[in-house]
DNA sequence: CGGGTAATTGAGCACTCTCAAGGACGGTGG
DNA sequence: CCACCGTCCTTGAGAGTGCTCAATTACCCG
């Protein structure tokens, strides 16, 4: 982990006029403690940032820049993707618990601004707006975690990948036209890690819907998705696209909160 | 669902000597509102709970009495228990998001006691207590969520149907000498949906699982566990120990935390 | 142009699913 | 009390899906 002092950032985070991200929540906090409260962090590929003990307070993970992953490992050195959050998004960090530890591990370098509540909450209780808008987190962090559960429970490779994909497409992905550009972000093991597959299974699935026309390969991690909606319709589920306009639907009246969100959603398959 | 008048309640719920629960978070709810805020509520085997608009404020279920499941039922009729709940548990009810719906689901009959904080939100912002205890009770359904994609995308039946056993026994089993006596509260098939299996790969696994001695048969929904440790033993949650040699095996080779191997076959799944 | 990592592909196997047939259990009515 | 019935559980056979192991092939970077 790189802790960045460069001058990129120094414009960006100017106090009182950060304008690294778009969520402003450590504007929420109050004045006397947001320097305390706050720090933009650079991450290389590949490095990891652990959240310590927060004394019942949430810290926030706010990526402002790249794609990271939320992750842990089992006694056996088998190793789960829990989440996989992209600019914009806001991550109530994982607290050690019993043993077990996940970290956020950056899938590209990534910027990533970490904000620390216990140093409002004393100050602050009173902030309602802060308050709305770390339930609106939450209750959306919950939801996202929600939908894995049910992707990993009842969703085949396939399945999961096209959801996968499409997530990609509505997150990162660049539009051409008609069609969507998509650089993967991580490798075929860690798509595995993500998906609860292993990294040969991927690449093959991965061949499977090139054949079947949904995607077409630019290299082995670049990709185009000619039709989105084609893609979505092979998971049995709401598309990223509704959820996420539920969900700006759903968020209009409370407060303001208008993260991009997404996230897979809900599966089929089979009981 | 059926909302109880009966008396054994009534005893129990009198307004400021509330002994339903142990939680206690109405009494954090302003005076005014404790009233308006809270139900408890009495629902058969079998009957839903569902969540209705927040408002960005969190509906809370407390579950006083019974075994309650957070469910979602899919179009094709196919379902997933995204959670599984417990006495003394305190739920963040799922709201509805973009045309999919989860709901609260009696395994067993319950007794919940439903906390609405939206009316305490705009009176009690300011009541630190209550906020800590919200962020306390976030934080742990967090984790829990993320232990079940974890479990869903990790481990294998006999993992996942160890780590039920062993979740069931220190949740509901009643001790006997050494040994621990549960009543499953669910059948195969909802055991199935909570664990991404099917009804007839959980009884082939239960069955796997008693010849290996982990647990005994008093009948298909009772049974004893003769040693706990044992049967977690079966499944790999990580020690500090283990954890630390299995990092250390995951960075090894390169910056990029790549893995070589990873988890047990796991196949099917759907369609 | 090498060295190393990542991705692909193949063969064989393990795990889980589907479909199907009995068996155990509890409730009901005769 | 017992036959009947529905539900849940068990067990079997066969097929499908994904994993392991292993060998290439493609790609990246110096």
């Amino acid at each position: 982990m790189t802790v960045s002092t460069s001058d990129e950032y120094r414009k960006l985070i100017t106090p009182g006029s950060c304008v690294a991200c778009h969520s402003h929540l450590c504007q929420l906090l109050p004045a006397d403690r947001r320097d305390a409260a706050q720090g933009l962090l650079e991450l290389n590929r590949g490095s990891r940032l652990e959240a310590v003990e927060g004394g019942g307070f949430p810290r926030l993970w706010n990526i402002v820049r790249g794609v990271a992953a939320i992750t842990t490992l089992l006694a056996d050195g088998r190793r789960q993707v829990i989440g996989l959050h992209y600019p914009g998004d806001t991550v109530w960090a994982p607290e050690p618990v019993g043993g077990t530890i996940a970290w956020l591990e950056a899938q590209t370098d990534c910027w990533i601004c970490q904000i620390d509540t216990s140093a409002a909450s004393h100050a602050a209780s009173a902030n309602e707006a802060l308050q709305a808008r770390l339930f609106t987190l939450v209750q959306r962090q919950l939801e996202e975690q929600a939908a894995r559960i049910v992707t990993l429970g009842r969703l085949d490779g396939y399945e999961r990948l096209c959801l996968y994909l499409g997530e990609l497409a509505s997150r990162i992905g660049r539009p051409m036209g008609r069609e969507i550009l998509i650089s993967l972000p991580m490798s075929r093991a860690d798509i595995g890690d993500y998906l609860g597959l292993n990294a040969e299974t991927v690449s093959r699935i991965l061949a499977r819907i090139r054949k079947d026309g949904l995607v077409k390969f630019v290299s082995p991690t670049q990709m185009i998705i000619p039709d989105l909606a084609r893609l979505e319709k092979a998971v049995p589920i709401a598309t990223p696209g509704q959820r996420q306009a539920a969900r700006l639907r759903n968020t209009a009246t409370s407060g303001g909160a208008r993260l991009a969100t997404n996230g897979p959603a809900r599966a089929g398959g089979a009981s």
